[in-house]
DNA sequence: TATGCAAATGAATAACTATTCATTCAGTTG
DNA sequence: CAACTGAATGAATAGTTATTCATTTGCATA
């Protein structure tokens, strides 16, 4: 059962760096769930990740450095993510935009303690420009990216009307929003509904395809 | 130029208990907006009012309570200008609809410091119930009578195949998408841009409608 | 103008929390 | 297996921030 070769326990002494940092991170967004950004404290991580209070400065010097990391943990996962769809080689255009919104609201991303760390870091923004400029990055590129596939769709489908750019925004704030639905009121919408909106969207713009749910 | 009888300031010794009490809500708005959720403190606020520490005591007892307050400042505000529109016995649904959305993106509610308040209670609303309970209550309320709007459009004009609590949810989960929007990107997006995009999902929805802008 | 009184003050206190660092510990090397 | 090394510990410290309350202040009333 046990694949880790310590006899004593699961948190070996000598992790990888790279390892103990990912459990600090991991144990940050379970605290930011439960306690909020606000509320969360380093004994509170800590304890979380079953280790003690001086493992934070080892590791990232300060509580903003861990904050700012598992922002960007979390920011680079949807990333890479989405960037992998991008770059594939062997999908049509439409079967990307699928893919891209399957992904969106896949588990991966509407696991519910990701959602309240994203809306944590949104709501101070305006306030703390090194989270801004964390996200601003990627909401840029992703942006570029699906912009280009709403117009090679246009093409291709020969939509005259559609307005790339507007369905680009339109259809990132709405899933932005979908997020917070799901994160505020699990009960009245999950996961697999909100994709369903998404895609009742796309077919308002590009009414030929996305028929196959 | 001065309406206050006080001979000293504008803060006069004995403003009426409510207006002090806005006083102190505005100020938290401002500090929310300017340095987070969980980096305004009390002497912020009070420094931001012009008031002396001990003042939030007097009119909140403590801290989380005027947090709360300012909460259910900005969300009856929001719910009441609503309720006004939907109780309104001269507009037509269509005149509704739009005077709804119109409200949406109007200047009180895309201030920026605003926004930022919501966002900041938002992203702790998992760890926080009495915060959920205040927006809770507010989302339910709306939802119902902008369902019944589009339920009465959608017979008016004959549209068959539109679903008035799926476009609720959607119109919904888009304004709270623009709203993120405008909060993180404001040089990408204004007001009445964002509110053209949601004018564009309502005319995908009744195209007969909503032609006039 | 004196007196009473509630509102407001802000220095002092209490409570909390990030950060430090001397010490412990587990594994590795010679 | 003894000495060494760097990760990890957590009690102690330093810093921050909410809360308290004895005192002051300005206004109203007599």
């Amino acid at each position: 059962m046990e694949a880790v070769k310590s006899k004593t326990n699961d948190t070996p002494r000598a992790m990888p760096k790279q390892a103990r940092r990912r459990q600090l991170i991991d144990a940050t967004i379970v605290c930011i769930a439960e306690k909020g950004l606000s509320g969360t404290t380093m004994a509170d991580v800590t304890q979380q990740a079953g280790l003690s209070m001086g493992i934070v400065n080892l590791h990232f010097q300060r509580k903003e450095k861990l904050l700012i990391e598992t922002l960007r943990f979390i920011s680079d996962e949807y990333t890479s993510g989405l960037n992998k769809i991008f770059a594939d080689e062997f999908m049509t255009v439409e079967e990307k935009i699928i893919a891209h919104v399957n992904f969106d609201f896949s588990r991966l991303i509407t696991d519910r303690n990701k959602l309240a760390v994203w809306f944590a870091f949104w709501g101070e923004t305006k306030s703390r420009p090194t989270y801004l400029s964390i996200c601003a990055n990627y909401i840029n590129e992703i942006a570029v990216n699906l912009t280009r596939l709403f117009a090679l769709l246009k093409d291709q489908g020969n939509y005259q009307m559609v307005d790339p750019e507007l369905v680009c925004t339109c259809y990132t704030a709405l899933s932005d929003g979908l997020w917070l639905d799901l994160l505020v009121t699990p009960k009245g919408l999950n996961p697999s509904q909100a994709r369903a909106i998404a895609m009742h969207y796309l077919r308002t713009q590009f009414p030929k395809h996305f028929l196959t749910d």
